[in-house]
This record gives structure tokens, C-alpha cells and sequence, in this order.
DNA sequence: AACCAGGACGTGA
DNA sequence: TCACGTCATGGT
């Protein structure tokens, strides 16, 4: 059984860096799509790009990542990529936007919550509670505004994340959200460019092990 | 044609 | 705490 830190340099040998979050690029024609650079960690430079974060966090939300991206080009289409554009905007209008990421009302009210927070941030970084305050931020969402939007290290704990420690023999532990978060923020360097990479990676690899069939097949090896 | 995808909330044990 | 139903579109 690997140590996590093994487990870091097995599935970074595997997959190769992963680039996340990936962010909106205006390609030649000038249509938008969705782009990784693995080995950059520049971004996000704007408060824009940041917000972009931070509503693809909520769209994605047990939801396929391209439904989410479809939702996120008309949003960036209609240059509504700013905070204040978003609370003055028509919650059905909102609704039809991003009616690709599924739960559309829902995420039309997370939405709401957020950009009505974010004014009061000043610029400045915003707390987990204050993100776990807005409805609809839970969790996952929270630490992934944290970590990709705003550079935090903190661990992003997701499905996936849960399968590959379930895969490895690691299930026995209590065995929730929380304490698999501490358990890896403990195990890694307080570094926000190595978590990123992890929880991609665990994602990349967890996507592997989707079928039940498969698990046997790709985990003899550990 | 069922199943799942980068969850969270409300409710009832 | 924890298990379960609900929310909804789009790809396979």
C-alpha cells in the first residue's frame, strides 16, 4: 500500500500533469473553448478568470465537464463573465444560459448567492465559511474555489478521490469528507501547485475506474 | 435505452 | 451522523 506522497509521484508517471483549471481562450476564428497547459500555473490572472473559477465550480456540479463548458461560452459570449453583470441579470435569462449544466434552476439561485457575496471581498481572499455560507456552496465546491481560483492549499476531496483510496485498500478509515482532506493536506507539502496537480490527477485516474468491471482489471498493481 | 457526469440540499430515521 | 430522494441536460 503506497504512501500518498507515492501515490502523488505514481499517478503524476501515469497521467502526466493535468493543467487544471482549465480556462476559456478566444482561439483564432474568435470562438471560445476550453484550454489546459500542463506545467503553467500563471493563471488566473483577472478577477474575470477567477470568477469563471469559481461558476464552472458550481455548473460542474454532478455534471458532465463539456455540458458545463457549453454553459460557461454563452456566459463569456454575452460578457457576463463580471459580478455585477450576473446580479443584475433576469434569473430566467441566467436559467436559459446555462441550461446545458442540468439543475438550472438550482444553479441559478448558487449563482445569485455568489455574485451577491462577492462584492463584499474587496479584493480579498474569501474564508471557507464564507464560501459554505452561500447555498448551494458545499464542500468540494468551496475547496475548489479555494484552491484553483484564489491559490489556497487545500485539498479537494471528489467521487473520485473516494474510489482510488477505495481502490488502494484505504477504505477503512472514518471514512468522510473532512477527514480524507486533512489526511492528504497532512501527507503533501502545504504547496497549492502540488494539490492542484493532485486531486487532477486522482480525477484522471478515477475516471478509469468508473466500472465496477474495471476496477479488478487496472488495481491488481497495488 | 439506461446510465452517468469534476454535488448539495431537505428530510426522516 | 447517515441514507435516500430531488434537481435536469447531454453523451455513450
Amino acid at each position: 500500500m503506497p504512501s500518498i506522497r507515492d501515490l502523488f509521484e505514481e499517478l503524476l508517471a501515469k497521467h502526466g500533469q493535468q493543467g487544471w483549471w482549465p480556462l476559456l481562450e478566444q482561439n483564432s476564428s474568435g470562438s471560445w473553448e476550453c484550454c489546459y497547459h500542463p506545467g503553467e500555473y500563471q493563471y488566473p490572472d483577472t478577477e474575470e478568470q477567477k470568477l469563471e473559477i469559481c461558476l464552472g465550480a458550481i455548473l460542474t456540479q454532478n455534471t458532465n465537464w463539456q455540458n458545463t463548458v457549453k454553459a460557461l461560452i454563452n456566459l463569456k459570449q454575452a460578457d457576463l463573465m463580471k459580478p455585477e453583470k450576473l446580479a443584475a441579470l433576469a434569473p430566467a435569462e441566467l436559467a436559459q444560459l446555462i441550461k446545458s449544466s442540468g439543475y438550472f434552476n438550482q444553479k441559478t439561485r448558487k449563482i445569485k448567492g455568489l455574485v451577491q457575496f462577492w462584492p463584499s471581498l474587496q479584493g480579498r481572499i474569501p474564508s471557507r465559511a464564507e464560501l459554505l455560507n452561500i447555498w448551494g456552496i458545499g464542500p468540494e465546491t468551496a475547496d475548489s474555489i479555494l484552491l484553483y481560483a484564489f491559490k489556497m492549499p487545500v485539498m479537494v476531496i471528489d467521487k473520485y478521490t473516494f474510489r482510488v483510496f477505495e481502490a488502494m485498500g484505504l477504505g477503512e478509515l472514518p471514512y468522510n469528507y473532512e477527514h480524507l482532506r486533512k489526511t492528504c493536506e497532512i501527507a503533501l507539502p502545504e504547496n497549492y501547485r502540488v494539490l492542484q496537480e493532485f486531486h487532477a490527477l486522482l480525477d484522471a485516474e478515477g475516471k478509469m475506474i468508473t466500472l465496477p468491471d474495471k476496477i479488478q482489471k487496472n488495481y491488481s498493481e497495488y
